[in-house]
DNA sequence: CTGTATCCTTAGGGATACTG
DNA sequence: CAGTATCCCTAAGGATACAG
């Protein structure tokens, strides 16, 4: 595909993650709280090792994310959001709402639409703090 | 691709218009009220015909839009937005909100990004309402 | 004008094997 | 565990011609 294909904000966006799976590692990042490499690569919708791998070198050369190894373990790495990742959450969060809205047998529970629709600022606040506590869940 | 990858909101919307060209088509469609095949041919990104086409049936399918004749030319068709595409503004909003702030290059009005960023609810209905009315126009 | 159809090329993706 | 690499196939996309 050409990039830069206009100066389009809606265009900008779609050249970074306008395909089937950057979301989808986006999501998990945010939602599950997902940091290394193989825990990305257990999501439901089956992702391929080199998929993965590419959408990461994407994510990172694009400043979504960042990469670096855990203190604890030199072997593996982790895979954080920036604020331009975070930034993600509003378009995630609508996405979650019209997709739970329109898709019959949706997993998502719905008392987390619910809240999202009733207090979507409280909810994005309540995301970013769940990512900076590592006791926190978003979503069980 | 697979479909019905997971019952993940994210997922189900992905699957519908996680590609380079849909949102773009939407875009069109919600933001410049454009209604016919020539207008949406003529977009800045210049999508080719076959795709157009193909984007079209898709979302004629999948319940986002709607064909019908132009009453006052029978060779015209009109693409109109169902409550199910209408649902999509919020989406559309919110990347244009992450677009506009991270590309340094883009072609968003300032003012329109603000009154976003500052009432979303009011510029939703707004959009809305300039759908209806054919003399309203919400991007000049 | 509104599409289809075709041709051709490239990109995306699934499966699997393999390396540090 | 965290990737790379490969193979192979399909889907996506660009260009262009053409039909109703």
């Amino acid at each position: 595909m050409k990039t830069n294909r206009s100066h389009c904000p809606i265009n900008f966006a779609l050249e970074i993650f306008g395909d089937k799976w950057t979301l989808l590692i986006i999501r998990d990042l945010i939602f599950f709280k997902k940091k290394t490499y193989g825990a990305l690569k257990n999501s439901p919708e089956g992702i391929a090792t080199n998929i993965l791998a590419n959408r990461l070198n994407l994510l990172e050369d694009t400043g979504i994310i960042t990469k670096r190894q855990d203190p604890k373990n030199t072997k593996v790495y982790l895979y954080e959001l920036t604020q331009k990742g975070i930034d993600l959450i509003p378009v995630m969060l609508e996405m979650s709402v019209w997709g739970a809205t329109y898709d019959a047998k949706t997993a998502a529970p719905p008392t987390i639409i619910k809240r999202i629709k009733k207090d979507r600022e409280a909810m994005i606040k309540e995301i970013k703090a769940a990512l900076k506590n590592p006791q926190k869940k978003i979503i069980k």
